[in-house]
DNA sequence: ACATTAAACGGACCTCGGTCCGGTTGCCCT
DNA sequence: AGGGCAACCGGACCGAGGTCCGTTTAATGT
């Protein structure tokens, strides 16, 4: 149980200034996913956002940029809450005050790599962009994923402590919404949202860790799977 | 890294005495999940096992229920390793010494039950067991598993602790080989070995948690979403 | 300027998983 | 029988995540 989340910080889908964004979810375990705004069909942060004092910023800023030196020094698994808290010349109360947990920490790490991603997706170039066709968006997006994942290994395992909680992070909220909208678009049969699960579900970091460093896969043959996927799933029946 | 893991006790997929089988892999990383008999052409054991000293079982026996008890009366995620240990009359490094981990035990627990679930889809009645078409078997062995998971589902969460342990387990090392071999002689096209991971991610403890729970879907509906994938996949293309 | 107050701060403190190591004991071999 | 030894035992110990609470401080209103 938390003691005072005051969020994680992270705005993930505004392309506004980072300055102010702050998500405060009340109390931890709700996280109200719904809302949806007209422009881009998407929208999470709860909106009961709440600016910070001055000095909370400035220690937010400076935590986070100690905090991604020691990640990219000595990777993100081997890098403690106090030694961040101590780099930054901050309590450790400062730090789980800021990003609830250590989770909450990466989160935000992650945060400015998510918004390219998620970019990408949502306004950029064909074939992941706005101006490609549903399927074809659908299948560029595996691929993007897994390689952005991919490329972050390290962050998003470590970003992922709770077993459960999983599920209920900011990206997987928003690409889930934005997968459900694409198997919309492409006119897939069947129950879109619990499948919109189920691919979501291939793109794991964890899985895709996995198979790529256990299983000796490649992620060409990853890719493959997906448009393969895709493509079935596609067909009507 | 582990200590001294003298592995979980688990032998899962045996059907012989419980007493002796002891999986034993010496450094803790390599599960060489090889191997394959030709009965069931599944075997994970990997047979290094080691006679435990009788006092050393008699802890191990003792250990299980003791920590079986206190999961079933306060939920297993609220079971400390030493409250097991104290429970058990036992140091705390004894229980560390015969588990590993937390995994280990939590594992060690799930035996049970696993071996259950494995004897009804390896030799049970159909359509589950080896008597039915294996598109049936494919059909009917999604359902089984997320009712196996969902009825423990506190032990199967607790059991995943690691980020990417998760799909080292026998448990889940079993059931991917099972449902690769439905696949292949379902004649489904494409990359099974690749496709079986994908359908295994789909009954992923967490996210069938995560969709009862948190999503609001029930049990038949996830059913459904099983068969519908199944069959769409199983088509020619 | 100054009072007020909610928010932020820091670091002592707690819990729990995991490790180490000095002492003990079951097992095997002669 | 008994000696040697590997395996086992227990519990002190450690590190890291997370919490609490007395103190400080930035923002706001007068």
């Amino acid at each position: 149980m938390f003691y005072h989340p005051t969020g994680p910080g992270s705005t993930f889908v505004h392309r506004s200034v980072t300055l102010r964004g702050m998500t405060s979810s009340g109390p931890p375990p709700s996280v109200p996913y719904e809302a949806s705004d007209g422009r881009t069909g998407l929208s999470l942060t709860s909106c009961t956002e709440r600016r910070l004092r001055a000095d909370a910023e400035r220690n937010r800023t400076r935590l986070l940029e100690v905090a991604a030196g020691l990640a990219a020094e000595r990777g993100a698994a081997n890098v403690t809450m106090e030694s961040i808290a101590a780099a930054a010349q901050v309590g450790k109360g400062t730090v789980f005050r800021r990003f609830g947990d250590r989770t909450g920490l990466m989160l935000a790490l992650l945060d400015h790599h998510e918004r390219q991603l998620q970019a990408a997706f949502l306004t950029g170039p064909p074939p992941l962009g706005p101006d490609a066709p549903a399927l074809a968006r659908l299948r560029a997006f595996g691929p993007a994923v897994m390689r952005h994942e991919h490329r972050h290994s390290d962050l998003y395992l470590a970003a992922q402590g709770a077993p459960d909680r999983r599920y209920s992070t900011s990206p997987h909220e928003l690409r889930l919404t934005h997968i459900t909208m694409l198997l919309r678009r492409t006119k897939v049969p069947g129950d879109v949202e619990l499948l919109a699960h189920i691919l979501l579900g291939f793109l794991d970091t964890g899985l895709v860790h996995h198979l790529l460093t256990q299983r000796g896969m490649c992620l060409e043959r990853l890719e493959a799977g997906w448009n393969d996927l895709v493509d079935r799933l596609g067909a009507r029946t």
